[in-house]
DNA sequence: AAGGCAAATGAGACCCATTCTCATTTGATT
DNA sequence: AATCAAATGAGAATGGGTCTCATTTGCCTT
């Protein structure tokens, strides 16, 4: 029982990381985030759990679970990177330049047209990162989310 | 008369900047590049101009050609980023992750439904900034330029 | 053409996100 | 339980980028 403990141990044993209390908080601590943390958020939060979790150990963990394709980094201009979990559905980011806020938005259509184009040159994408700094001018048509 | 020089004086002054002779060799070294150099790679080649120059000045003209709109920076993973004259015509970079080269794409329909996407959630794009990291599988199917 | 002054520069100190080192601990295997 | 490579904590080191400050220089005024 436990499943969700026992999901995140056998995630990194098939990703041949060894299962170690740190790496087991973090990676519950990224699952359970709606927002994309930081390496020093991430801490803080590790920390209530753990208090002996330290920075090192964060950012290498973090380096650990992007190589095993567990999580992603968003490497955004002028701040800290910020992490998420390897999102089932691909999707962009949008960064709110008055709040700070990083939205989510996905784009099938998008990202369709890209792989297309990457193809015709040749290309196979390994990876893509789509940052939109944009400024609110007002209440979303629709809702994005449900 | 020397319609170039006199359009990088004149640029620098429609910005609101003064016209130095670090801005003329900075901005004309850009404006000559086809590549995308970095600010180390600017200072060596600015310093081959006028050895005086500091890297310092280097960032700093970067900044504030950006604040003005007349080069873009391009923040990479992992890497210093890199700056580009600002594109007549929007387009995306593909970082050749065997080469380590940058390529450009334009892709007008992506940033048709890119523009729409975010309209329809009630933000401006003020700049957006994609990056995909691809590997070559192929010759391309059709040469990308002219 | 000369003077005045805010802006720009060069040099180097500094900042801060991230990585590295190394002594110690620990997970997995036997 | 013993073994040993992998992982960790603590703090030093790295490196891209920014800041400080004394000096220089555009540009404006006269």
């Amino acid at each position: 029982m436990g499943a969700e403990t026992t999901d995140f141990a056998q995630a990194l044993r098939d990703a041949g990381l060894r299962v170690t209390p740190q790496r087991m908080v973090l990676l519950s601590i990224l699952m359970g985030s709606a927002d994309h943390p930081n390496a020093d958020e991430l801490l803080a939060r590790a920390r209530a759990v753990d208090d002996s979790v330290a920075l090192a150990t964060v950012y290498r963990t973090l380096s650990a679970l992007e190589e095993a394709g567990l999580i992603r980094k968003l490497t955004l201009e002028n701040e800290p990177a910020r992490y998420e979990i390897t999102p089932a559905a691909e999707h962009d980011h949008i960064v709110d330049i008055d709040s700070g806020e990083v939205i989510e938005i996905s784009c099938d259509e998008i990202n369709r047209l890209r792989r297309e184009l990457l193809d015709r040159l040749g290309y196979e994408i390994v990876s893509q990162n789509t940052l939109i700094r944009a400024r609110r001018i007002r209440k979303p048509r629709q809702a994005p989310d449900s």
